[in-house]
DNA sequence: CGAGGGTTTGAAGTGCATCAAATAGTGTGG
DNA sequence: CCACACTATTTGATGCACTTCAAACCCTCG
């Protein structure tokens, strides 16, 4: 059945089992996966690739291989809010295709990557036809929805400090090791700044803070969390979703 | 005086034509509506009723059919974060209902309401089984993931002052009168200010500030715009979406 | 080595929150 | 109908958090 008539004829995993990594995607029958294999089309992109803009007619859906991309808008005096940064395993565009066919944000490379795109065609058709992945794309919306509503409190209820130490916890959760822990930032601080939505100033002095207060050590992108109990109880008393958070 | 900015349902008309004043219910097939019509539970409520709290298990799926009810979280240390403020015609639950069963978030009237209750097992099998309906919850997802993205680049982006003008923008798009608009707050301005995401101080401050810069005029819960060009010029250029904004 | 972007630090300004108090508005019981 | 209590709203004074502008410091990479 898994048809690797794909050029994609990488030493890794092909096109179809990727499919498999994604929330959305893995929910295609086998023959529609083997479809959308066939349709796909793979490229690599250098790093500042604007991939559309907001707006643009919703022709294609992406599926990130490895990088990483930021969605972001722009405001009429220029300046840029950064609505989610994504990487390997994520897919985009799919909300705009299904809802008005137009993106409703614009897309850039902050990264080198290697993006699968399917045309849109295809997209609509499978919502429309088959109910499990209606059903899966139901589920990644409220993934999104959760999330974003926790950004809305974040924006409200917590300082800066308090924020860069709940996206350091986000990291966490892969590393069960309770007490210390190590982590890399995973792109660079100007980004990481605009995604907390604030000023590379203010996240510099804010990290400091984090610092002093939870006992961090940083190096460069590396950070060594010593005290899990403490970030958590620094940050998520704030919030209103009790440590682990993650959803 | 207690202001219903919404078109008022008709005494007389029957749920199962409510329903159909609903983004999500309209799509039901005849058969279920009247299904949903005989599992439904009208109920009355008075102003502070809390409907529900954060993490208690999603039972049932509610329609207003008048009134307002605010969806709120609490953090640990007591502040409260608005994540949604709704009238008739708007129905809730469903997003904790379909996804882990646990509602995300609490609900508590702001003012005496009329509402719907329906079992949320009709509403699992409702989405399981009818692609039509699966499709209009989808929609509905996704108009509430563009608002919530909206909201939190208004965050980031506006300052209060334009922020306040942004709300009343929207209160504007019904009345189509280009120039002068006179209009009504929904609801007071403390729950506004919190809607808003700022203190009630903050809040009268703001709106004096937009006064002076629009030449707005205010009576209690009534505003005066006589420019809307020059509201629209003030807030919308800190903004990504071009007036009139709504979706 | 030198150029240029990323990061930190410093000083000053702005916006919003906080605390405190005055004013307006609403509903109550006498 | 008034006095009262109580709640909304406004106003003033002050402080803190974040931004802004400026400059120094680091990297890495040519």
């Amino acid at each position: 059945m898994p048809v690797s008539a794909q050029p994609a004829a990488t030493p890794a995993a092909s096109l179809v089992d990727l499919l498999r990594g994604s929330a959305l995607l893995a929910s295609l029958s086998p023959e529609r996966a083997a479809l959308f294999a066939t349709a796909a089309n793979e490229k690599h992109y250098r790093k500042g690739k604007v991939l559309y803009l907001q707006d643009d007619a919703a022709e294609k859906l992406f599926f990130i291989r490895k990088g990483w991309v930021k969605l972001f808008r722009e405001t009429l005096d220029g300046e840029e809010a950064i609505s989610d940064i994504l990487t390997s395993g994520h897919t985009f565009g799919e909300t705009s295709i299904f809802f008005d066919g137009h993106y409703s944000e614009s897309a850039q490379l902050v990264e080198d990557a290697t993006l699968v795109e399917f045309p849109a065609r295809l997209l609509k058709e499978e919502i429309t036809t088959n109910p499990v992945f209606a059903q899966a794309m139901l589920s990644v919306m409220m993934k999104h929805r959760r999330r974003q509503a926790m950004e809305i409190e974040h924006l409200t209820v917590q300082n800066t400090a308090q924020r860069i130490g709940c996206f350091l916890l986000r990291l966490c959760s892969d590393k069960k090791g309770l007490g210390s822990v190590t982590l890399h930032l995973p792109y660079d601080k100007l980004l990481l700044a605009a995604r907390l939505g604030m000023q590379p100033e203010t996240f510099s002095r804010a990290l400091a803070k984090l610092r002093t207060e939870t006992n961090l050590s940083i190096q460069g992108a590396t950070v060594v969390v010593p005290d899990l109990e403490k970030l958590v109880q620094y940050c998520c008393n704030a919030c209103s979703n009790a440590y682990p958070c993650e959803s």
